[in-house]
DNA sequence: ATAACATATTGACAATTGTCGATATGTTAT
DNA sequence: ATAACATATCGACAATTGTCAATATGTTAT
């Protein structure tokens, strides 16, 4: 028993779902423009900061982001491998569809 | 008031959302190999026919598949645009990054 | 007309998720 | 040592999600 395509899948679910949400994306768009800390992160949306801590650990739990933690701050940021993954994921996904 | 971006954010957070779930995923993957109707699905995936038949919507709603209703069948085939609006919101989001 | 088939919808349910306030842990500055 | 700050964790809660069985709708074949 045990589908291992569908584990697989449900492995890499895991990147989607972390992308399935609105506040995530604002982090994600955020960034992108350069790394930043938790405190600042906190500043520019509207959640509070237990939220905030637990977005974080989704999308690093997700191979989305790294903290590269100095003192009391984590300085966020994009992780290069976890993105390549995720555009891997979907080219093989849509290979029928070319690169249009 | 209201956050525009948050808003934004939150309806292309669908999309993704559409892609984080293992049995979507695994819907995803056969498509790519080929136009398919439901049964033809259902046949090599372990659902039921309802959940099927949700999972198909929630991907349709994400813009991701067309369904082509030929009869009672529906050809189910991935939505090219669809999926353009998915990697260029990757790309947005991840231009830090390059394309490596 | 009737039966068989493909798909969609409904109602129910457990599991997961997003959020919060409160609290804990760890760090820096006084 | 103590206070202030940054982040993580916990417990609770409502909302959303994935699944199913049952039923409805629509289509084809007899």
């Amino acid at each position: 028993m045990g589908n291992l395509e569908l584990d697989e899948n449900i492995e890499i679910s895991k990147i989607f779902k972390a992308l399935g949400d609105g506040n995530r994306l604002s982090i994600l768009r955020l960034l992108d423009k350069g790394e930043l800390c938790g405190c600042q992160l906190l500043a520019k949306l509207e959640i509070g900061q237990s939220t905030l801590s637990h977005h974080m650990k989704i999308l690093g739990e997700a191979g989305l982001i790294n903290c590269n933690k100095v003192g009391k701050w984590c300085n966020y940021s994009l992780n290069q491998s976890g993105w390549k993954r995720a555009k891997s994921e979907i080219m093989k996904i849509t290979k029928s569809l070319g690169d249009e």
